[in-house]
DNA sequence: ACTTATTTATGATCTAGGTCATGTTTGAGG
DNA sequence: CCTCAAACATGACCTAGATCATAAATAAGT
């Protein structure tokens, strides 16, 4: 999908600072968010107050369609990483695109497909695998994003909650893992061989 | 998306006998299924064995499209819970039904936003609640699609690879859930009340 | 109504990973 | 080049849930 397009069609720009809430939990859908520049983490948080980052969405990117589409109350927060500018496209605004525009409904079907792979891989980790097995899979999925040379820019803390581990599980896990040759670490950061 | 016109289009059905496999981890996808009878399981299963189920299809509805639209091999068994007749729609066909069938694209997509939903909260789940949160998480879902009165017809053993716990924690968290009042169960069965 | 297989149940350990406490290192901003 | 906050690190516990063993209760086939 192309932002300038929807820009074109006077659907209204709105900022969001670093750290902003864009929606939380219980709220109801009321549109998709498409992300002119920015980065954005929808998040879950237990009772406990543990957070789980169930996804990253990046410029160019768009997010909050399956809530729209099944019109159910989010069950996540989902929050600025960093300075974004977001168009929200009501949900006949959104009907009207998945109609008229040529390419889209097939590009949707693939993207939400492309997250429930990502989401049954992930399962399948937490259900079944351990810390150190999660951490690599994860790592190897981050990895594929990147270029050779490039280092993965991630704190220990986001990998704990993308993969459902504490911090110092993953500090202890990644020092195995550089140790097996499993991965390399320069400087902390994990960086693609 | 109606059975009966793909059978009159002529595509072919083909019995799977109860416990048959239709599709195994790393097979390259060629098709998407619709089961015209019977009932199927997706299973993943770890490196030491253990089986985590990422969903059950039954009469009326398809599976193995996001494989097919990623064009990544299967990440998971797919097998016949009981004697099943399905149409094997291979991708062309497929193409044609989303891009011909009226209304099909758009309920593909709402069917892809159901499962991602389903999958973020069990996500959630793993990664950050106990087991008799899980559980009773799992069983509530479980419950929306019976009546009142009715009981679930799901063994612990099932209830374990759903969650990713083991069948003694699920035996021991009903107790007390039962217990505690949160499910009634009869004669060992959960039944919605 | 038997016989056999599956499912449920319960107690006794064991352990991976969480929790807690206390540093050390790194890096951004003045 | 300092300062201060964030990120990384490491040791010492502790606990939820896995594992193991064994048996009772259902269900299913003949």
């Amino acid at each position: 999908m192309n932002i300038q397009k929807l820009i074109d069609k006077g659907l209204k720009l709105k900022s969001y600072p670093k750290d902003s809430v864009i929606y939380e939990p219980g709220m109801q859908p009321r549109y998709v968010y498409f992300i002119k520049s920015g980065e954005v983490r929808m998040v879950t948080v237990s009772d406990e107050g543990k957070e789980f980052i169930q996804g990253v969405f990046k410029t160019g990117q768009y997010f909050g369609e399956p809530a729209l589409l099944t019109d159910r109350p989010y069950l996540a927060f989902t929050i600025a990483s960093r300075d974004s500018q977001i168009i929200s496209v009501n949900k006949e605004d959104f009907f009207k695109l998945i109609e008229n525009e040529p390419n889209f409904s097939m590009e949707l079907i693939r993207n939400l497909s492309n997250r429930l792979f990502y989401k049954s891989m992930m399962l399948e980790e937490l259900a079944s695998e351990k810390a150190d097995h999660r951490l690599l899979t994860m790592i190897n999925y981050l990895l594929t994003d990147i270029k050779a040379g490039e280092n993965l820019r991630v704190t220990r803390q986001e990998l704990a909650d993308m993969t459902g581990l504490r911090v110092e599980t993953v500090i202890r896990g990644m020092k195995l893992l550089a140790g097996k040759g499993l991965i390399k670490t320069v400087k902390g950061k994990i960086v693609k061989v």
